[in-house]
Parts: C-alpha cells; structure tokens; sequence
DNA sequence: ACGCCCTCCTGTTGGC
DNA sequence: TGCCAACAGGAGGGCG
C-alpha cells in the first residue's frame, strides 16, 4: 500500500488539477470498504466546492466548504486518480467523486483495506486522526520525542517505527530503508536506543521520506500518482525486497526475516545492532 | 499501556 | 496448463 511518500505525492498530483473544483456528485458502487461508506455520503458532499487537501499520516482530507471533510484511505491495495467523467469503471473502482471540470477523482481499491469517510464539520476529532502520533516531517518529531517514547517500549524499533501512534506514515518498506540509512538492526529493542542513535533515526526517516515524496513515491503494484503517472523510488531501494543480493554500501548480504507478520530486510555487516 | 497475533480482501507469483 | 500456498505498501481489535 502507499505510505506516506505516495500519499503525499497523490495530495500533490490532486492539488494541482482540482483545488476549487465543485463536485457535482459521488457515485459509490462498492460500500462494503474497510469500514461501511455512510449512504450520507453523496448528499454531505454533492456541489461543494474542494476548498482544500490535506494529509494527516497516511489519510487524505478534502475540505468541502464549511460541510466538513471527506477522508480518503488507500489501505494496501488502493489508488486516486483522474479519469474523464466518462471513462467507464473497471472492477474494484468502487467510488468516483465526479467533478464540474469534467474529470472525476476515481477509487480503485482491490482488496478493499481503504477507506471512505464523512467528517462532518463541528463533530469531535475523528479517532482515527486523534490518537496519531507527530507528522514525520515536521519540527514535532524529533530527537528528544523518539528517545522519550522509546524508552518505554521493549518490542523491536522496526515494529515501533511502523506504529502510527509512535510517528505517523512510516510503513514496511520506509521503516527498512530507514533503518539502514540509520544503521540500526531492525530487532533491536526500541528501549536499547540512546539519544544518538534516535537522533540518526530521526534524521534518517525524514531523510528517506523526503528522497522518495521527490520520487515520486514507490510503485510495487497498485500505485500510481493523480495524473496515471509512476513513483520510481523503487529504483533505489538499498535493502526492501533485496533479500539475498550484496548491500550496496558494504557488499555484506542483505538477509530477510519476519517480524510481525510483515517481511524485514537488513544488512548484516552494516545493522548489526 | 504494551506486545503479540489475527483479521479483513483480492490479485499475483512461484513451486510442484 | 492447472492447482494451491504464500505473500503483498495497513492497522484496528482482542487477548494476555
């Protein structure tokens, strides 16, 4: 699924073509998404204008006026793109928010881990948004706030870095890659590390996240920008998915293990611990 | 509160 | 070629 870089390079895409756009209408073929999509839906939203997108983690918030916001999540599998308002749907384009430019902000999402939901102006933070941790690009996140909240938590950094109360938006492969910018062994326990090592991590995720948003992102599968187009950060990944194959930094090999039911890649020379 | 495991769903890939 | 298991970018929820 899209993590943060591909996130924001799909805000960034859809800023660009539909800012101040009206809606005219939504059409949602498919409700049974990661939760059920409220049948209030398409009244909340038909003729508002977009007035603006945000990100917040890995969510999309379009602001609708004074209505309230429309969050958008892609889970593992999803996509949002521009298509004419008369290009006809393919399987698993489950919602279209059709637009007066004559182009609609399409949805596909084939295993369905996405999200479409109505915020309604005035209504109390959102739990989904409230409980998240800071935004890894921001002052928020730095190197006093990873070592206060490291020290209480025992479970492997790799699996806290990918905690979205600990830092909002780092997932499996950007956890990788910036643990080995940062050096750090992925099972090494979060509590084992000092301010020094925090502060490498920090500046390493930020480090990586901003290389890939300037990439474009990373396309494995399902992911394409706003405009169809493909990220390319993929190209220069030093260890996601390089199992076997020399480090690019000290030719020791890169091993793969599991931790959480998720696949973890290292360097055995350079992460040693 | 935390750590660990399971779950949701479909498509693709690789082994036999 | 076909079948089947394993795996995939997330993350909430239940349990101990």
């Amino acid at each position: 699924m899209p993590e943060l870089p591909e996130v924001e390079t799909t805000r960034r895409g859809l800023v660009a073509r539909v800012l101040d756009a009206r809606i005219e209408r939504a059409i949602v073929r498919n409700r049974a998404l990661r939760w059920p999509v409220s049948t209030g839906l398409e009244a909340a939203i038909a003729g508002a204008r977009i007035d603006a997108i945000e990100r917040r983690a890995k969510y999309l918030l379009f602001a609708c006026e004074r209505r309230g916001h429309l969050l958008v999540h892609l889970g593992m599998s999803g996509r949002l793109w521009l298509v004419a308002n008369d290009e006809p749907p393919a399987i698993h384009d489950h919602v279209d928010i059709v637009l007066a430019t004559g182009f609609s902000i399409r949805l596909r999402d084939p295993r369905r881990f996405g999200a479409v939901l109505w915020l309604p102006a005035g209504a109390p933070v959102h739990p989904l948004l409230a409980s998240l941790g800071p935004e890894p690009l921001t002052a928020a996140f730095d190197a006093p706030y990873l070592y206060r909240v490291l020290r209480g938590r025992s479970a492997a950094i790799k699996l806290v870095l990918m905690d979205s109360h600990v830092v909002a938006g780092v997932g499996n492969i950007y956890a990788n890659e910036a643990l080995f910018e940062a050096r750090i062994n992925p099972r090494t326990s979060a509590s084992r590390l000092g301010p020094a090592r925090c502060a490498r991590l920090v500046e390493a995720v930020r480090t990586i996240l901003a290389r890939a948003i300037e990439a474009g992102g990373s396309s494995l599968r399902d992911y394409v920008a706003a405009d169809g187009k493909l990220g390319s950060f993929q190209d220069t990944f030093n260890v996601y998915g390089r199992d076997g194959l020399p480090c690019v930094r000290c030719g020791a090999p890169v091993r793969a293990i599991w931790q959480g039911n998720r696949s973890t890649w290292y360097c055995v020379r350079c992460q040693r611990a």
